[in-house]
DNA sequence: CATGGACCCTGGAGCCACTACAGAGTCAAC
DNA sequence: GTTGACTCTGTAGTGGCTCCAGGGTCCATG
């Protein structure tokens, strides 16, 4: 069942992702630059739709351009052994729950700072936490 | 007290902001211009330290550089209410919590797709809630 | 006074993953 | 044939740095 190919406005819409962003995924190599039509439109198929569902998924996961890559690589093969995409994934994961870790310390001294209502900068607990570090619960400078 | 002027690179130890990257905050008007030495040498001061700290800590806290632009700015007009700084914690602490939000929903994706032990690409989980969305809990493609 | 080596200078390019144009051309419906 | 939505190319910009080449400076030694 060959349907009939589309424009990149036609693949944009069908997978939510912008225009620009196909074509600059065309031009790193991602998307394999499909046929043209007589005045030079791009003319996508089914093919290109499914890989770039898969390119959006994986951005949708945080996983970097390069790491679709080789994920996409790799789906290529269905009878190679998918370790190396086990190991991705894991380390991904690593990554988010590092980064989870990090904005959580960040999110209690923001909050430790936010209680200041109204004063004068010379008092301001916020501006004298950013003045003076270490404690958020200080007195003015 | 005045203390000796110091080089650049004895700011950089002293803050833990990267030599290149002083010279960048300099540049965008972040770090006001040193005197220099007959060679050309950047010499800074005391408030240079004051103020590098300042926002070393802000960029630690996540802030933008406009943001510390702007807190900088407060922070200068000791008079002045502080209002302005509390909407920025509180803006920054939104976005924060709306950062942690969306990356444990990321974590926990990633968490449902990383049982594939050993298998081939073809049976392999990952590939295949990458390449068929929905459910990482699916069978193979 | 000369030399060595640590330090510093400028300007520009590169990073990531897009996004935003400008100015032109194409396609299909009416 | 005209409209108007769509698409094309190429370039530049975003944030916040980071790195580099190809030089110049500073100061403690010999
Ligand atoms: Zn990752
Ligand atoms: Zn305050
Ligand atoms: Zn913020
Ligand atoms: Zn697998």
């Amino acid at each position: 069942m060959t349907l009939q190919p589309f424009n990149i406005g036609g693949l944009s819409r069908q997978t939510g992702v912008n225009i620009e962003t196909i074509r600059y995924y065309e031009k790193i190599g991602l998307l394999p630059p499909p046929a043209r039509s007589q005045g030079g439109f791009r003319q996508y198929e089914d093919h290109h739709l499914q890989r770039l569902r898969f390119i959006r998924r994986g951005r949708d996961l945080g996983f970097s351009i390069d790491s679709i890559r080789a994920l996409l690589t790799l789906a290529e093969r269905p009878d190679s052994p998918c370790e190396g995409a086990d190991q991705m994934v894991l380390l991904h994961l690593d990554e988010v729950e590092r980064k989870i870790a990090d904005l959580t310390l960040l999110r209690d001294e923001l909050r430790k700072m936010k209680n200041c209502c109204g004063q004068v900068v010379a008092q301001c607990q916020i501006i004298g936490s950013l003045t003076a570090p270490g404690s958020a619960q200080q007195d003015a400078i």
